[in-house]
Order: structure tokens, then sequence, then C-alpha cells
RNA sequence: GUCCUAGUAGCUCAGCUGGAUAGAGCACCGCCCUUCUAAGGCGGGAGUCGGGAGUUCGAAUCUCUCCUGGGACACCA
């Protein structure tokens, strides 16, 4: 609709041999609907340009605007032009919510262009925590939204499989399971300290007794740790198209071509005999380190072949998912692909901030060193699914989340999932087994509250479309708990079932219709929409 | 010290592509179940939008600066 909008003022203002682009003009919902269902300030910006009084020119311009879903358009305040839509046209898309059900608001803003998303990547030397959760979250309920929308997502997972960490993985596996045997060797701090190495080292004994051979460590540990991974985000809703695996750019040459290549492009140079990248040519604060003075790659190398290869798969843009404590990795990132003559600009890299653990206030220090976590599983377990993902998909990526313990496990009705669920099953208890009989017009439907929940279902397109913009899947959460809200507030004043059979007839309808959009809604972030609770 | 990010009601947070009287939830104080689910509704109190300056017809929103919290500044990943 805003587009639409935007539209008419054009041609409005061309009339009067203004030129503008549709994009120059800003249609705001205004919060008061004493305002109009949708203004424009447009008249306003034009003051200084036509040296008129912002109120005259919206007054001429008011005379040219005629479109079928207007009903009026007011002049207020300073200048402001206010449209009223007509009733007629709320009525008409009602039905259209209820023809195309779980289709409604899905649109083709993305033009079918590639994404690669990729996120949570956690590696797999432990379990998935708390922070993993919250990704996920972010990068699933995005990608439902982007598909949404019309792109072409998808879906990826970095595993990192090869490297230090990986080594270190096997040392601490052969650590615990000398353990088990007898040894009583310790635990260094850099090692992985969770309960899973202690599993998989039990596991290798249950098989090979004392006779394991020192082949079977890191096989066993990658194989275990990466299938609870994925056993994991599949219990949490979220699944992933393509694995990327480090070990096998490594095996398919892509690592050292893109070595070469960088080394090709002159962007390194040797110094203390390790190989360095000069990525402060390109904004980075500093050179980076590909090579080590011992002959091993940095992580960052193959990360570059990793990001390269993915351009190369043809992908419109790159969406990568970072925790906040890996946010300076993005300038030389960036500056890497430059190198590689790739388009930096079609990586982006959303940082999600910390989430903190409390416990009666008190905050819980988290560290994979000593183990001490919450899985993302404790949280499923702990506060549910859907709660959790709501949680999450909630809040906006970059502020800090504060995560306590105490409340989440009393499945607290702060959570508002429960509020819009309620609406949901409220909804869905009303309705019972009554079919709906589909119609074109509605003559009962009326009243501030039914108009009011009329618009708002209207709006549930331009919103997913804000959502995909801005990459933020909060922005529907905020929607559809608004939805329930004025759900909840008509029908504690409103009553559905009627003597009256048309009314009856057509209110159902309605209901049915806000129903399909908190439905949609939640399946967007990856909950699902209660039908009883 | 440099970079990123945040600072909005007692608490947790929306609002930030500049707009009309700054919003929710929780907490607190009142009402509302003989009526489709009270996990709900209605009303009330509660704010120097961290401080200061600037840009503008108009700033919580943009710019600069300072203060505070979190994170990052490896030949770790």
């Amino acid at each position: 609709m805003k587009d639409l909008l935007k539209e008419i003022i054009v041609k409005a203002l061309l009339t009067m041999t203004i030129v503008k682009k549709p994009e120059d003009i800003i249609i705001e919902v205004p919060k008061c609907r004493d305002n109009g269902d949708y203004s424009s300030n447009i008249c306003m910006q034009l003051a200084a340009e036509c040296k008129m009084n912002p109120r005259d020119i919206a007054y001429k311009l008011i005379e040219f605007i005629t479109d079928d879903h207007v009903a009026k358009v007011c002049v207020k305040g300073p200048g402001f032009l206010n449209f009223y839509l007509n009733k007629q046209f709320l009525l008409k898309n009602l039905h259209n919510i209820l023809i195309s059900g779980d289709n409604y608001g899905r649109n083709s803003l993305g033009l079918g262009q590639k994404v690669n998303l990729e996120y949570v990547s956690g590696n797999p030397t432990g379990t998935l925590h708390i922070g993993h959760a919250r990704g996920a979250s972010y990068g699933d309920s995005l990608a439902n939204i982007l598909k949404f929308c019309g792109y072409d997502v998808t879906r990826e997972y970095y595993i990192n499989d090869s490297g230090n960490q990986i080594d270190n993985l096997e040392k601490s596996i052969k650590i615990r399971y000398l353990n088990i045997c007898g040894d009583r060797l310790t635990m260094p701090n850099d090692g992985y300290h969770g309960k899973e190495i202690i599993k998989v080292a039990s596991d290798i004994f249950t098989k090979y007794g004392y006779d394991a051979s020192d082949d079977v460590f890191k096989k066993w540990g990658l194989k275990y740790l990466l299938d609870e991974i994925k056993n994991d985000l599949n219990n949490y809703g979220v699944s992933y198209d393509v694995w990327t695996s480090e070990k096998d750019l490594y095996q398919n040459g892509l690592v050292d071509q893109t070595l070469n290549l960088l080394i090709e492009n002159k962007y390194t140079y040797k110094k203390d005999s390790a190989l360095f990248l000069k990525t402060s040519d390109f904004g980075d604060s500093k050179d980076r380190v590909l090579v080590k003075s011992d002959g091993n790659n940095t992580y960052l190398l193959p990360d570059i072949a990793y990001h390269r290869d993915k351009y190369n798969r043809g992908f419109d843009r790159l969406v990568d998912v970072f925790g906040a404590d890996h946010h300076g990795y993005i300038a030389r990132l960036k500056a890497s692909m430059t190198m590689l003559n790739l388009d930096a600009n079609k990586l982006d890299v959303k940082i999600l901030q910390m989430v903190r653990l409390l416990q009666d206030g008190e905050e819980i220090k988290l560290s994979k060193r000593t183990g001490k976590t919450l899985t993302m599983n404790d949280l499923v377990t702990e506060v549910g699914l859907d709660a959790t993902r709501y949680f999450f998909a909630m809040r906006s990526l970059d502020s800090q989340m504060d995560f306590d313990l105490s409340l989440a496990t009393k499945k607290s009705n702060e959570n508002p999932f429960y509020y819009v669920g309620y609406a949901h099953a409220r909804i869905n208890s009303i309705i019972g087994d009554k079919s709906i009989v589909l119609k074109d017009d509605y003559v009962t439907l009326e009243g501030e509250k039914i108009l009011n929940i009329m618009f708002k279902l209207y709006q549930f397109e331009d919103v997913v479309k804000l959502s995909a913009n801005n990459m933020a899947p909060h922005i529907v959460t905020n929607y559809v708990y608004e939805l329930a809200t004025l759900f909840h507030s008509f029908y504690a004043k409103e009553k559905v079932l009627t003597d009256d059979l048309l009314a009856t007839k057509e209110r159902i309808n309605l209901i049915k219709a806000v129903g399909i959009v908190i439905k949609n809604s939640l399946r967007l972030i990856g909950v699902k929409a209660p039908n009883k609770m």
C-alpha cells in the first residue's frame, strides 16, 4: 500500500509540474489513527524547494489525488497529508486473507535474488549453547522472512573441522580417555572441559577398551559432536540447505588456490618468516597473518577461501551472522574480498550482541573452558521451544540481552509468546468446527475495534517487507503482539457468536483472518500457533 | 588508546530511512467472569529519551563532543 500511495503522490505532483521519484516520498503509519491510516510529510519537504507554505501545497495537491483505495485525504497540522483507506478495500483484503491462507503476506520484494545466509556455524568442539540459540533463532527467522519475500535463500553452516582447535579437541578427548583408563592427567586450561568430551571418550573406551589407536580420537570426536549439533539444531526447528566443511576446502584445493591468488595480486608479504596480508590497504586497522611462521595457516585463510567460494556460487548477496566477539573480523574479511576483485558490498555481516545469563539477578559467568554453560537444549527443555524462539526473535539483534534463568524456568507469562498464543487459541476455540463461508460483500463489520483490526491485518505485507529490508525479525513479533492486543480488546468488548446469523458469520470470518495472520507471523519466526492453551 | 555496540518509566525493552500528545510488558493502585478461554479487558500514577553543543520549520531519531555499561583489538578460532 505504501508503494501505491507513493505512486499516487508522484502522479499528483506531476500535475503541479513537480518531478519526484517514488523513493523520495515517505509514507508512514501515524501513531494515532485520528491522523489517517497513512500519512506523508511530502509537502513540508517541498516547502523550501517551492518557496510555498506547506499547507498551501497540500491543499493544492489533494485536488489531484483520486484513487479507489483512498476514501479521503486531509490536510492536518503543519502540512501532513493524511490518507484514509476505503473501507471496501479493507473488506476486500479480508476476503483475500481467507483465500490466501498460509500465503497471505507472501510477496515478491526479493525478485528471486539469490541470498546466502550463514548462521550459527559453531565449532564442532562442543555442544551448542545459549549464544548459538540466539544466532539460530535470528538466522532461521530471517531466512523464513526473506523467502516469504521472494528471495531465493540458501541456509548454510560452515564447519570448522580443521586447524588448531580440532587438534586441541583431539588432545582433550585423549586426556579424558586416558583418565578413564586410569591415568591421572589433568585437562589443561585451554582444553575442552565440556561433559560431551567425557562422553566421547567413554564411547571410545566402550568400543576399543584400552587399545584405542591414536587416529580414532579426532574422528570420533568430530563425528559425535557434529551429529549432536545437527540433532540439537533439528530439535530447535532449524535446518540447513548446505553444510560446508573447512577440511573439504583444503581437499578441493580451494585454500591453496585462494592463497596463490592473493600472492599473485601482490597483496602479501613476508615478515618474520610469516606471510602477511595487506588488509590495512582496505580499511583494516592492521595487516593480518595468513601463514604462521611455523607453516600453519591461520583461521583467516580458509575463511577467505570459503567466502570466495560462496561468491563463486553466484549469490547476489551474502549474509554472515557472527557473535559480538568476532566483530573485529569484518574489516579483514571485506578487505580480503576486495583483494580478490569481489564486491565487498555484497557481503553483509550481522553482529549479535552477547547473551548474559542471570540467576536471581546475579550474572553467571559462562565459559566453554570450564564446561559451565547453558546449552541450547537446556533452554528448550526448561523454557519450551516456542517460548524460547519467540523470546529471542522479539529482541533486536544489537541489544545485549539478559536471560534470567529463574524467570525462564517458571514458564513465566512475562514471555509475550503466551499472550499472542492465547489470542490464537481463543480464536480457535470460538470458531471450533464452524465452517468458514467465503463472501464477497460484508455489511455488518463496522465500529472502531473492527476497523482497527482490519487495518492491522492489511499492514501485514508491509511489515514483512520492512522486516526483510532491515533484516530484523523482531519487527514481525512487535506487529503480531499489537495484532493480538487489538483482538483481545475486541473480544472483551464484543461477542462473535450471537443470534444475528449474518453478523456471526461475518465476525467468524474476521477472527479467522486474525488467526491466519497470527499463524503466519509466528511461522516466520519458527513458532507454532497453539490451538489450545 | 583504537574500533564495534548500547544508554528511553522502578525493571526488561520497542520506537531511530527526522514529524503530530515518546509507547508496551512486568511491578504498583483501582475496577470487570450468571455471557464465545480472566494466560484476558478497562482505567490510574510513573519520563531532564545519559550530559552538552550543532543541523532543521521540526531531533529520542542526523552530526560533533563528553560520560557510563558490554564486547573486540593474537603468528586463537
